[in-house]
DNA sequence: GCTATTATTGCAATCAGTTCGCAATAAGGA
DNA sequence: TCCTTATTGCGAACTGATTGCAATAATAGC
């Protein structure tokens, strides 16, 4: 299986886009964060290791690990979008806990089959879904 | 059934909040709009009808309608979020064309299935969920 | 390898959506 | 009817994201 970083350079090959090392770092913090992430946790991430890159760099290189399949979006919250690296990762949902924000993730098949039917009855082609499922965790459902 | 404005009188009433008459046109203006809206388009819509109504108030008054379960979170596009009114219509999923951002209504009672399962798994409360499944339209698919 | 072309970067200015401070207003209890 | 204080409208302020522009640097052609 090709290393994310080859398939962004093929990504950026086939768009006759430049290779740049900031494009690069960029791709290494968003597989360096095993979690959600938004563009200040990168900025932060790669700022304290040194790296000179602009904010206005990285929300430039956003749309292209989208394109590219590299990433995706997660979720709204707190005024802004939060992503996840899902190159070699299996698709996912998520359960949040609307209280302390805990996200836990987890897989279901059967969704597939609803993507399935759905875009045979609407006539769609269907590429993806995103569930979210939410409600109370352990530990804050104790004090409702 | 209640009334959009009764549930959300008793709401007020409850919270120990007063009910004022800019509040209730929010109310009415969100149950007037069939679709899934945003603040701006309230302020228009409110303003076009020569209510008074400043879009600090409309602001202050979402997370009320959230609250009191009449609307909820839609879906996030165009740098803002857009809402739906739920009181009194079923749950259901958005189908949404990623060329055209035509959005598709459609239910899917499997997914309460889901709810319940990964609520037992992982101790949660469940009290509710967001499937947005995503894809080309009929119309677009074919310049892909 | 060198040069020319032009995509990309960083910075600061800008923009859009949302929130906030504050004085004026008005809802609701006494 | 009066009093208390929540609510409103306004504009300023804030935040996340985008953009214009000059400087820089990646690629293609030689």
């Amino acid at each position: 299986m090709k290393s994310e970083i080859e398939v962004f350079r093929e990504f950026i090959l086939n768009k006759g886009l430049r290779r740049t090392p900031e494009r690069e770092q960029v791709v290494r913090a968003v597989f360096a964060i095993h979690d959600h992430f938004d563009v200040d946790e990168l900025y932060v991430l790669l700022r304290g290791q040194n790296e000179k890159i602009s904010k206005a760099t990285i929300y430039r290189t956003i749309p292209l690990l989208l394109e590219s399949g590299l990433i995706q979006e997660a979720y709204f919250e707190d005024g802004h979008l939060h992503y996840e690296h899902i190159y070699g990762h299996e698709h996912h949902c998520h359960l949040r806990c609307l209280d302390c924000g805990k996200v836990v993730e987890f897989t279901e098949e059967i969704v597939k089959d609803v993507e399935e039917k759905v875009g045979e009855i609407y006539d769609f082609l269907v590429t993806g879904h995103k569930l979210e499922v939410y409600g109370h965790c352990g530990k804050c459902k104790v004090h409702k």
